[in-house]
DNA sequence: ATCCGCATGTAAGTGGTTACATGATTCG
DNA sequence: CGAATCATGTAACCACTTACATGCGGAT
């Protein structure tokens, strides 16, 4: 449901591909919710059928053929139905803070690999959102509010390293 | 997988029934896991067939029979191995987060709705933290890592307030 | 020559959600 | 008398992941 509707709200933006709508869900839209190419082929194939969006096979003249997908009006429809439906609620799932609740069943150098690991892939993409940011400028309302999901992502993300901090000072 | 690893750490802690394990999930384990009951009783019955953990029915005398799941020492070294392995990605999928990238589709009231909904979600959750939290005392070394977890979730629900002050201000 | 990017999909398996089903005891 | 808590589970469904499979064109 989730993942159907914000492929229909990518659609809204420009006609895709399934390849095109990877490469957001690899950028922009991955950092609100991930998702993958064979559940974005399936997704897109039951849209067509729904009547949300339609195809249409462009010749690639140097390079594969490319389905085209059109969010069609039903498709807005839904897609506004979506956004004004109460929000699905947040499942937290994070296997990092799970093995730290375990922690005490490691040693002190494998504990201290366990944040060092964190605290780096934390850092990159840290680095990486704040490299997105920077190339953003003249924001419209529609733009002001993507980017405000960016920040969310890089506050929440400064607050991680903050928090390695403490719980590494205290460790020693 | 990771459902099954935790379940062996809470049942490390002490022996479970899965209404046991259920409440945990609900509490503690909830900051960092969501499992459902449904899910944890066909994950214990999982790990009963794999030799990690075995069941004992223990007569209530006055409520249903409880079956009693206790770690075997296989399961203790399967739990170890899991600790110790390269921790699964995160990936993150909040549709919160979803219906603000796609915001302009909503007027600014609707908007306004869908934070002050968000606020008050995060509020509540936070007063649920700080109230555990206050209620801990004298830590060991296992009690002070489970902590780190809680503190953690409170860190991330207070940036979350913190942004949404400025989100809600740029929106006026 | 080899690798990378573009572009498409299928198949099998695992993990997670929702709805159904039951029944005793305790507290207000 | 009714609601909440304790306690168990099944069935059907939906969502997600991983591995398999193909092939062109352009750059190094």
């Amino acid at each position: 449901m989730v993942l159907s509707r914000i492929i229909l709200g990518l659609l809204a933006l420009s006609p895709m591909t399934g390849y095109d709508l990877k490469r957001h869900f690899d950028t922009t839209a991955g950092h609100f919710w991930a998702a993958d190419k064979a559940q974005i082929y399936r997704t897109l194939a039951q849209l067509v059928t729904e009547g949300f969006a339609e195809v249409e096979t462009v010749a690639g003249t140097s390079a594969p053929n490319r389905q085209e997908h059109r969010i069609t009006p039903a498709g807005r429809a839904a897609l506004a139905a979506w956004l004004a439906a109460e929000p699905e609620r947040h499942l937290e799932r994070d296997p990092f803070l799970a093995r730290v609740f375990f922690g005490d069943g490691l040693d002190d150098d494998a504990l201290r690999a366990l944040f060092a690991r964190r605290r780096e892939t934390t850092r990159a993409l840290l680095a990486d959102f704040e490299a997105t940011r920077a190339e953003t400028g003249a924001p419209d309302r529609a733009a002001r509010l993507r980017l405000a999901t960016l920040d969310n992502g890089i506050a929440h993300l400064r607050t991680e390293l903050a928090w390695l901090d403490t719980v590494e000072k205290e460790l020693t």
